[in-house]
Order: C-alpha cells, then structure tokens, then sequence
DNA sequence: ATCCGTCGTAAAAATGTCGTAAAGATTGCC
DNA sequence: GGCAATCTTTACGACATTTTTACGACGGAT
C-alpha cells in the first residue's frame, strides 16, 4: 500500500534526460520530464513530486529562479545537476533552496545515492497519508497511536490500544483468546480470560454504536473475538 | 531567547578542524569537536548537535561504521568531508546514513552553503511548509528557535526547547517516553521518564492556559506524550 | 424447568503512574 | 570566589489504570 516516489526530472537536453530517467527508474520511482521552467512549475505543481532533480542551465529561464518560485509553495527536496562547477553558482542555488547540488560529470551510482539519501529524509514525513483502519464512525491511526470517532479523540489506556490494534491487524479473523492474552499480558496470563472480557467490553463501550450488540468487535463463543470491518 | 544550533565536526587533522570550526562559527553555530570515533560517539550523545560534520579519515575506525552507529540512535543530519573522491566511497557513505558528501579540497562558501542548506532542512523537518507553529495564544519559530506567548517572549531553556520542538514537529502523533528521552537527553537515559515529568510539567506552566487541564501538551499515561495543534 | 459453563457489566481494591514543589548539584559567567 | 540560571534528584499527594471481586443474563444439555 505504499505508493512509489514521484520524481520530476527537469533536463532540456534528451540524452541525458534520458540517462538521468534510467537512473532514477532503478529506485523504484515514478518520473515525470519537463525540458523547460515553464512546464516544470507546471508539471510540478500537478503531479506534486517528492523529489525534483534540476539541470541549471536551461534554455527559456534561469534554474534558480525555478527554485525560488517552487520554494513560494513547496518543501519538496531539489537536487540541482549543472556543467558549471564554480563555487559561487552552487552557493547561489543552494541558498535559493536547493538541497544537494552535483557537478557534471558524475557518475549513475553516486546520482542513485544522492536520490536515496533525500527520499530517505522526505519519506515518512507527516502530510502524507497515514495509514488507518475504520470502522463504523471510528477511526484508528496506528501510527499515531490515535482512535477517534466521528472525528473526536477518544481515550483509550495503553492495553485497550494493545488490545483493539491486535484486532484491527487481522481483520475478519477469529483470534483465539490463548492468543489475545498472550500477546497483550504475556504468555504468564493465558488462562485469565476474564480480562478480554472485561476490556473487550471497555473498547465496545467506547467504540460501538450500541456497545450491548457490537457490529465490529464481536464474541466467538468458547473461542476468542473478531473483528468485523 | 534564542538557542544557537550546534554542530559537532569530526576530524582528527588540527589544521582542518580549525578551518571547518571558523567556517560553521561565521553561521552563528556553536562548535563541539572530536578527533576520533570514540570521542565523537561520546560528544555526540552528550550534546546532542543539530549537525555533524565528519572526515572520514579517522585514526581509530571507520568512518561510515560512525554514521551507522549514531544511526541507531539519533536522526541528526551528517556532512560528509572525504579526500577519497572515489564513486564507491560516497555510495557507501550517503546509503549508512550521511545527507551529504564533500570532496577536498573544498571551497569554505561552499562548506557554509551546505551546512545552511542541511540546517534549514533539519529544523523545518516535519513541521509541515510552515516554519511556524501555532496553538493556544502560543507560537513557536522553529527556525529562529523563538517561543512567544501574545506575542511576549516566553523564555525557554535549552532542555526545554528541544522538548518542544520535538512534540511540535510530530503534530498529533503520540511520542512514546523512550523516543522522547532518546532525542533529548540521548541513549543513556531513556530510562529516566523522571525528567520529562518535571520538563513536561515547566512547558505546561509557561505555555498553557491553564496549566492543570492541558489543552495542547497532552499525556498518555503509561505510553508518552502528544501535541494537539 | 433446572443445571452449568460462558459471557457481560459494574464497581471495589490494589497497583502503578503522573504532577508539583522544592531541595541539592552542576554549570557558566562576572 | 560568588552569583544566577539550569539541570538533577527527592518526596509525596493526586490521579489513572489494572486487577480483582461480585452478580446477573444468556444458551445449550439433560
């Protein structure tokens, strides 16, 4: 379910457009191509990338402008390839908002670790979507650790949390309550099923529209519980 | 007040490291030094920089096993220095972690502009296109590390701060107490949930309306703590 | 109908965690 | 050296969670 980075590769010249595409291809990401500042503020704001690597020398605009405009509206990393190895023009983009800047020529494998190393940083940010379970009027982000119905944060102790995300990972499985005690109170407390109903019963109080006919978290009888999506 | 970002550089040759220490300074950084890996492990855990530059000719190991081993703990942005301008050596450097490499000899306006741009990336991380954060009659500006309250100034120590500025960069997600114990106090003591009870308990005082019933930097009793925007 | 095992709810008791204040310890600065 | 700010540690009351206890409801089997 994780979708795969987008790229966009901003490079008038085709060969090494197409050289750059290849190699950023191989990291498992999507690429879009624009040859010109104008379709790259234009392709960048549709597609939204993730990564933007940017030739400087381009034919209808200066590069570092295109950085100062993109910075207007976008955090998104930029990754700057240009023939010009003068340290002022690097200063130059960097300071306009550039992330990394590397000198023409340089090789696929270090260009391949210099994407690695900016998605690496811009994966996993926040913004993204996060991935959750619903059901009914609840939702659960797992790794915000957060539950929330009709949009309300709803409380819930560290073992009903425990508890409800072992459920919510096995969706329409019958989880014996063997298993549930020992994956929450350890494998000392397997027989103490008293517990799953007591706490079974806390989440559905908190969580289920009529907590006395649960529609999402429901008892197999003389086995354990399941959860219902 | 404002907190001045710190930065450990990592480089057993004096001549350098008095070269790259007047170069970050003239950034309005503070400047730790360490001279070998061992050193640097220790400085790094102890001050907890916001950027480490490191050589990776170092007497007593290998630099990239360094990069792997703050890793483990710590998210801190590492810059690269190398006379080795061999492809491989950058790949292995920027895939265990390091964000940047610089080959020597390098140009002191280019070491700054990369310092800046690994800076402003570090503090503006996760915090969404906005550098400012705001809840309650509070704002925060992570990037000048400023705390305001109705637009007073609220004084913050640095223990304080990064504190802060860790819940506030992980808007609504639930810290867990060692995560929070590891970012600011560093490995050794994220046993010590003493010490955020009592910092937690300071922020309150100075940042909320009411102090008793937190609005904004909520528990999670017996898991963390959370930022509600 | 009654017995029995399983389940669900409520509320008391026990345990653990949290918040606050304030007293030492440390650091940096004049 | 002495001062001020900060960090660390201690102590204890308040609160939250977990565990325990008690009791009533339900359903199948006899």
């Amino acid at each position: 379910m994780t979708t795969r980075a987008r790229v966009l590769v901003v490079e008038d010249e085709r060969q090494i457009r197409r050289f750059v595409r290849v190699a950023v291809e191989e990291e498992d990401c999507d690429v879009a191509e624009a040859a010109c500042v104008e379709a790259a503020l234009l392709e960048a704001s549709a597609s939204r990338p993730d990564l933007v690597i940017l030739d400087l020398g381009l034919p209808d605009g200066d590069g570092v402008d295109l950085i100062r405009d993109l910075r207007a509206w976008s955090d998104v990393p930029v990754l700057i390839l240009s023939a010009r190895s003068q340290e002022d023009d690097k200063i130059e983009a960097l300071d306009a908002g550039a992330d990394d800047y590397l000198t023409k020529p340089f090789g696929v494998g270090e260009l391949r670790a210099r994407v690695r190393a900016l998605l690496r940083r811009h994966v996993g940010r926040e913004g993204g979507p996060s991935p959750v379970v619903e059901f009914g009027r609840v939702v659960v982000d797992l790794t915000r650790r957060l539950v929330t119905r009709d949009g309300e944060a709803v409380h819930v102790t560290p073992i009903e949390y425990r508890l409800l995300s072992i459920l919510l990972t096995h969706p329409g499985k019958v989880l014996t309550q063997r298993n549930l005690l020992r994956e929450v109170w350890g494998p000392a407390r397997v027989e103490s099923t008293h517990y799953l109903r007591v706490y079974v019963g806390h989440l559905r109080q908190k969580l289920e529209d009529d907590p006395a006919q649960p529609r999402h978290l429901l008892t197999e009888t003389g086995v354990g519980y399941r959860f219902q999506p």
